[in-house]
DNA sequence: AAACAATATTTTGTATACAAGATCCAAGCT
DNA sequence: AGCTTGGATCTTGTATACAAAATATTGTTT
């Protein structure tokens, strides 16, 4: 266990980041942090670095650190690589996966099914977290799980962007409906398939369309 | 331009560990980095916290830093990320890539064409990186080209012992014919199989590969 | 009043000092 | 011999001091 101070704040920061509690673009002040959580600016300084790797926050030299702010490129960037990685965790989950962490899949399911029918936005996003943390782990590929976490982490701050469509939940529900049955049946190509179409915020020609724009023509958001 | 001291020997130490003058294990002593360099030790643990970030160093608390050791199955499980980003890569390079784009890669595949009958592994290894790094740019995603480029470079210290591999260069090089046929076509199906299968590891090729490694692979567990 | 220049202040980047945990080594013990 | 144990020593983590660059401020000029 680290019980160092630099890695005590870390979470502590991301966690504000995460949540939007610090706004992109707002200023990291070393000196303010570090009276903050009483502690030197060396510790200060080794989160704000390890957080820039995790590119929550971005260093501009001799001019400090900000919570990284990000373009409707970058976002849709990070959203189409996230729809593919989730794709092959879906894929080698419906190839790979163990009895044992079959039945944690159909009951993190069934839990979200349930929560569906009930408006409990914070709850059901809880536990579609845990769903699809399953499925990364069932994947038995470390390496892919561990970026594919850490993607959806540095993109939650922005899922706010998603389109609150009413019955979304339910929707989103069936989808894990089919999504779960292609894994549990070993169905990998569906599995696959059905999973990019889940994550996909947009059709794919407006991702296309986008993705030729210069990034001049796109706005910071936020 | 970022003249800072650490960010000078971040790429100095970068380039060591993966052409393998330093060794994967092998301590990284803060002192003696600092002294090497001329400088003190804070620009020396900026630098290894940032190389641990890309996964190059492992940082032990209070334990001090190495060169990132890896196991098989660490290995195996970037090998198969990385077959499939590129993969995401060429499929999107198939339906995304300009004109301009099509002349370098044409122009790039030719240069490699040329190498694989000579048996110039390192000016063939550059030519590879950099055919492969147009591929990645013209999937016109920023961050699955940072991603796909971080996990080559973190792949690179191994990856160098796979293409000795007797007649590897030579068929690698007929491989790459047919992908960027594909993605000039703009198949982006196959380009995308094509890529996987190219750069998967498996059966005979992979035991091939397994018989290659070092002996520190199969010891270390960490 | 606006714009510029020179200076003051703030803030980052680096060096050094100090504290605490980890490693090493020798002496004592079973 | 092999294994523990208790420091001596080294190394890391943090605090503080200092240097350099960026920002803010003030005063002057037009």
């Amino acid at each position: 266990m680290n019980a160092s101070r630099a890695s005590e704040l870390i979470p502590i920061l991301e966690q504000e980041i995460v949540t939007g509690t610090l706004k992109p673009g707002s200023r990291l002040d070393e000196t303010l942090l570090a009276e903050r959580f009483s502690v030197s600016r060396t510790p200060v300084r080794e989160a704000l670095t390890r957080l820039a790797a995790a590119g929550l926050v971005v260093i501009r030299p001799r001019r400090g650190a900000i919570v990284a702010t990000i373009t409707i490129k970058d976002l849709m960037d990070m959203f189409e690589v996230m729809a593919n990685l989730e794709g092959i965790c879906a894929r080698l989950a419906a190839r790979r996966i163990t009895p044992a962490e079959k039945i944690a899949l159909s009951h993190a399911q069934s839990a979200c099914q349930e929560l569906a029918s009930t408006e409990n936005y914070d709850e059901y996003y809880a536990r579609n977290i845990h769903l699809h943390s399953l499925i990364y782990k069932a994947s038995h590929n470390e390496y892919l799980e561990k970026q594919t976490s850490e993607l959806r982490t540095r993109l939650s701050p922005h899922r706010r962007l998603q389109v609150r469509i009413p019955g979304r939940i339910i929707s989103s529900s069936n989808e894990h409906a089919g999504l779960v049955a292609a894994i549990l049946d070993g169905n990998a190509d569906l599995a696959e398939k059905l999973t990019r179409a889940h994550v996909t915020i947009q059709g794919e020609r407006f991702n296309d369309f986008l993705a030729t724009l210069p990034a001049h023509y796109t706005q910071e958001i936020a």
